[in-house]
DNA sequence: ACAATTAAAGAGTTTTATATCTTTAATAAA
DNA sequence: TTTATTAAAGATATAAAACTCTTTAATTGT
């Protein structure tokens, strides 16, 4: 596995699609999402609920219903979603897993690899899901699979 | 989980605890190293078999047998600890898992995360055990549970 | 040769992550 | 008010990671 767990990935993969999906209020349905970003369709639907359920991305019932994200949830970093699935081991965790590491008593990767982590939180938790999704939008990136 | 898998985890804490005990040529058991690390020692004995299956570090059987590490041991780069158990997806993979993603075909995280990527590739390629091993001596770092 | 010690190997079990299938509830439109 | 459509929820199933237990093989010292 990457540094992301897969869930994590289908998470971050379907937010932005959404994302890109849904500039005016409009919806997208699972099958959709799914087949977008190549996620199995029911795994996903329970990641989306989770997510749903976290306010970090909207839904609605019935026909025309889907999935949408309003500005509210653009303008979330998307370390938020990361947290969401992940959880916070990734941002602040020893890299041996030691629980006493810290400046005080730090393990052999300590300093370097919070240097590392400090990156990887700025990256994430800087940076909105909507400026993510610029970049999408103006196609100086993809989600191509 | 953090960065690393657990397994991946005990491997290194292993590998430096082997390398702080064994200065001189002599064995630790595997009894002393997962209560030195913390570990539960038969699974710790599967992921030490496969570092010494490798040649990362090495073992004796019989009385005053353990394991142990040599300097060519010692010289070599934490990242081989890391590839031999976690893989290379950690400084190599897309951070949402995609395989297409490329500097042709970027995913939005791509040149963001590919900087952070690189930075852990030379922490932990460019780094000897022997030179995390030092610290260790010195007193400047602990692998306090 | 024998007994003791140690890692290696083999064969499980348990837990967590990933994935699938079915049923229910909400909503919209006819 | 009925039907179609959609996500939510519940219940399993499968696969992978983490962990345990038992047996075997190698080595040493007596």
């Amino acid at each position: 596995m990457g540094v992301f767990s897969r869930t994590c990935e289908y998470a971050m993969r379907a937010v932005f699609f959404i994302a890109h999906r849904t500039p005016d209020g409009s919806r997208v349905g699972i099958k959709d999402i799914s087949e977008g970003i190549d996620s199995p369709a029911h795994f996903l639907a329970k990641i989306l609920q989770d997510l749903s359920r976290r306010g970090i991305i909207n839904s609605a019932k019935g026909p025309n219903g889907g999935f949408y994200m309003t500005e509210e949830n653009l303008s979330r970093p998307l370390s938020d979603v990361v947290e969401a699935i992940d959880g916070v081991q990734i941002f602040k965790g020893c890299a041996l897993g030691l629980k006493q590491c810290s400046v005080k008593n730090p393990c052999p990767l300590h300093h370097e690899f919070k240097a590392i982590r400090n990156d990887l939180t700025k990256l994430l938790n800087g940076t909105s899901i909507k400026s993510f999704n610029e970049d999408l939008l103006n196609g100086m990136t993809s989600l191509k699979k």
